[in-house]
DNA sequence: CAGAAATATTAATATATGCTAATATTCTAA
DNA sequence: TTAGAATATTAGCATATATTAATATTTCTG
């Protein structure tokens, strides 16, 4: 298991919409930078930052094709966290069992939520 | 499925090695304030934070035992994202088959990496 | 009711992130 | 061999995030 920092990390890296969008874009395959100016709708600079950053956190590389970059996908985390960020949950956790023990609690109370 | 933009909020809410700690935590049952001192080597304020941020954007919620509040997990994508980020992987991800298709590329072309 | 325990809130500051604009690099084709 | 296409890099500024320190709030207990 990777140490809770690097954890972090990947997380923050990911956490960007525009990043997001990219990676999702990649698990359906190669692309260009040029593919990818098509449907961001951001500058050329901005979305070569945001692979630069991606690719330096390991989680995407690329191989060139001509004058073009073609960008693919590494980190085999990538296909699966997107997957379970795309699910779709339809209740909260169960409330937590009457009771449980904390340190220094004496539970019960009164339940406020 | 939830828009990009909450997904990418969310992935930044949990992008901190303390509240991944907090989270993981919480995965394993009820924990009040105190107790989460106890391993987090963090002043209490700083903790209360943390658990604010997690709480504003749902993913926690607390009830009162007395003088403690209990904080539990709400979220249901929380274990399944600790659940992901927690496995092994053992190599990265199959290089593009040759000759993908990208819209201006005409690959083969020099992979350089 | 006073005091202490448990936790939250606010403000201040330091650091990190994100975007824009300008410029540089690399490769291809004429 | 030069021009243009595709992409990267750098610097500067604005905004967001994290941490610390001080203080406030709430609730129990004597």
């Amino acid at each position: 298991m990777r140490p809770i920092g690097k954890q972090a990390e990947l997380l923050k890296v990911i956490g960007h919409p525009v990043r997001l969008r990219i990676l999702r874009e990649l698990t359906k395959g190669v692309k260009c930078v040029s593919d990818l100016e098509e449907f961001l709708e951001i500058s050329q600079p901005n979305i070569s930052q945001h692979l630069a950053l991606l690719r330096h956190h390991g989680l995407i590389d690329y191989y060139m094709d001509g004058r073009l970059r073609c960008y693919f996908l590494v980190d085999p985390v990538i296909p699966d966290l997107l997957e379970v960020l795309g699910r779709d949950y339809q209740s909260p956790l169960p409330a937590p069992a009457c009771c449980p023990v904390t340190k220094r609690g004496k539970y019960p109370g009164n339940r406020k939520h």
